[in-house]
DNA sequence: CTAAGGACCTGTCGGC
DNA sequence: TGCCGACAGGTCCTTA
């Protein structure tokens, strides 16, 4: 589920509630993630204080004086601030208990996620070769220009690639070429600067316009009902194959790329 | 180096 | 109603 504007919700959302805590317990009922989980996760966090809760790509970064577990929801990871005590579901997979009282609970029912553990994220194996995040200034067209010289892969895998950008999934991947009336085909290496320009401009605009509309349901980060992050989104392209493009009225279509759905407006898009 | 495809998992949905 | 295949918002690893 999470894309990046879903995984800084939870950020938000959880932040007011761990940072500054400090860790009594951690409960580990499900070892089988994408990677087994860190031994240190059990072994060295109790009793740790949460110095810092940050972002790097769709990682949350959660740091102590220890050392700094990483924590990625994968497909269909959640989380959720809870009572301590509260039963688990089947797929409840891990709870990081504070002395509050409340425990952070990671959910995630096909077990793509990870929960990871580093003294130096930032040189982790799994994050030291990512690109730039997408609402840095480093990420613009000059840079997606430079980059995709002599990419011969289509534009849309290409900024899927976390090596080129973090944080564009499948959805905002659409969205993004939509707005910048980019065809999802075109290579990567044969786009103008201008029109680069103009897609860096879009990402950053959808991904922000997505982070404001998940401020709305911080609440549900704690006790609330349903998934917690499931806000609205207002999305242009991506699901609505067979209906008509809002900018145009043609009907939207939808094609597979390197095994993703892709959706966009044969007319708009170029 | 780039690009393509398989792999990891469970839940849900549409069609027969 | 029950079963079965297709598909789902990630991304790493292997192979060519």
């Amino acid at each position: 589920m999470p894309e990046l504007p879903e995984v800084e919700t939870s950020k938000r959302g959880i932040a007011p509630w761990i940072e500054d805590q400090d860790v009594s317990n951690v409960v580990v009922r499900q070892q089988n993630l994408r990677w087994p989980v860190a031994a240190e996760i059990e072994r060295l966090l109790p009793g740790q204080r949460i110095r810092s809760l940050s972002r790097r790509a769709k990682y949350l970064l959660i740091g102590t004086d220890a050392g700094t577990a990483m924590l990625h929801l994968g497909m269909s990871g959640s989380l959720r601030v809870i009572d301590i005590g509260t039963p688990a579901g089947v797929h409840d997979h891990v709870d990081i208990e504070l002395a509050s009282g409340k425990a952070l609970r990671f959910r995630d029912p096909r077990r793509f996620g990870s929960l990871l553990w580093a003294e130096e994220p930032h040189e982790h194996p799994l994050l030291r070769n990512l690109g730039p995040e997408p609402l840095d200034d480093a990420f613009n067209g000059e840079y997606l220009r430079k980059t995709a010289r002599g990419r011969r892969v289509s534009i849309k895998q290409f900024l899927m690639n976390g090596s080129v950008v973090v944080g564009v999934g499948n959805i905002y991947a659409s969205e993004s070429l939509f707005v910048a009336a980019i065809h999802p085909k075109r290579q990567a290496g044969r786009i103008s600067l201008i029109r680069m320009e103009s897609l860096a401009d879009a990402v950053k605009m959808v991904l922000s316009n997505a982070i404001d509309a998940g401020g709305t349901t911080l609440r549900d980060y704690y006790d609330g009902d349903g998934e917690p992050g499931h806000f609205q989104q207002q999305l242009e392209v991506y699901g609505r194959d067979d209906e008509p493009c809002l900018r145009c009225q043609r009907l939207i279509s939808a094609v597979v790329q390197g095994q993703r759905r892709t959706y966009y407006c044969k007319n708009c898009q170029r």
